[in-house]
DNA sequence: AAGTGGTCTAGACCACTTG
DNA sequence: AAGTGGTCTAGACCACTTT
């Protein structure tokens, strides 16, 4: 399993810092020779990595890395779209901010001990000019140390984009659980819907390289004109 | 692009039923010589169609046409699973067996007529001894000609495997939108459950070869104690 | 023109399964 | 022992991007 090998490399050298989000890799003839394997071999590597969208490749130009920006935010970690399809990036509108300690739930779901110091923020996310999904986001205090309210609302493109250039935190993948659940009155303030309304409850544990878990995030979504949508089809 | 005319062959020799289920394909060297390729670009070729759960390779065995049997079900298409995660092959009950008419949403998503002939499937799925999830199925009528009550009852596996090894639809993978509904009459009936209480509700597309629709199907689930869940992370 | 990744070849050797 | 897929090599040639 050489091709293994450079790919715990490579994910190194990017968890590092050693190539920055949207720096280039060196080219396959220098990663063959810098690792003593074939071309065909950092070949492999490079593919796995690319399809798991850590790497993206440009013929001609070079192989570099993924960063967590709008366009990659809405094609991996944005499921929401509209009944017809259609896909729009939210407006996000921050609403609160807050250290505290995680629940028992929050605590397992993130690989904490109980009660360890959490930051949460609480973010309302606009579709067609109307809130529509409320946001609940803890994060491990210590993983983000020296985040603020002030870096968080002036913050240039996703959030998981700043967890990437601010904190080092390159999340990979999510898993996803749905449920249908009666508006609980904090969501129906923020969403200025009737407590009990069903909506659909998303909690999502975002990982990191592997399988750290990064971000745990409850999303209450207003389901009357939006559907959570899976499993489309990859392009062949 | 001679790795992908290689795909479509084998692509065509599945759908043709010129290799049944759970048969074995010829191996590299046969392939390669038939084709007039080297066995790297057949190597290519079925990685891909692997990837995608149509074949199967077991070193030492043989590559393989996959079933669509229980396991690869729950793998593939059973995105239910209880609050702690674990997944439980459901145990299915048929409630009804019709054949009608189109609705203008149905005859859309299935690539049909407006009120084309479709046959109509009412399912009823139990988790631990309790009735969960009511799945209303529509058909082609013309794609599944000569499916009868009798045929689906006596059935042996999977609907899918059903419908892979007597009418020759290999469902390849499936597109599924969810959201929050208040459950109604005839499916509060089915579950037991009283109407308008909080459900999920998940509308499906199962898709053959060529994105080629082959069932849409309607799921209200009891998510009391289930949950949809989606996006695991591949076993790397 | 030079440099990059994309595709394809023709083999060698290994690991595993089956008779 | 024979046959299968799994990994790896060392190159050739092509398509694309940049200078």
């Amino acid at each position: 399993m050489l091709y293994q090998e450079v790919k715990r490399k490579l994910i190194a050298d990017i968890a590092s810092g050693a190539v920055q989000p949207g720096g280039a890799l060196p080219n396959e003839r220098a990663l063959a020779t810098r690792f003593g394997v074939s071309i065909g071999t950092i070949r492999r590597a490079v593919e796995e990595l690319v399809a798991e969208h850590i790497l993206l490749r440009q013929q001609g130009r070079g192989t570099f890395v993924g960063r967590l920006d709008q366009e990659r935010f809405m094609f991996q970690f944005f499921n929401i779209a509209g009944r017809d399809g259609q896909r729009e990036f939210p407006r996000v509108e921050l609403r609160a901010f807050a250290k505290s300690r995680a629940s028992a739930e929050e605590a397992r779901r993130l690989g904490l001990a109980t009660a360890a110091p959490v930051l949460r923020i609480d973010n309302v996310l606009w579709l067609q000019q109307r809130p529509v999904i409320h946001d609940h986001i803890v994060l491990d205090a210590q993983l983000f140390a020296g985040l603020t309210r002030q870096r968080l609302g002036q913050r240039n493109g996703t959030i998981y984009e700043l967890y990437q250039t601010d904190f080092g935190v390159t999340v990979v993948d999510a898993e996803e659980r749905v449920r249908a659940e009666p508006l609980n009155p904090r969501s129906a303030a923020l969403l200025g819907l009737a407590e009990g309304s069903a909506v659909l409850r998303i909690d999502r544990v975002a990982r990191s390289f592997a399988q750290k878990p990064a971000e745990f995030r409850v999303s209450m979504v207003d389901s009357r004109d939006f559907d959570y949508v899976a499993g489309r089809a990859a392009p062949r």
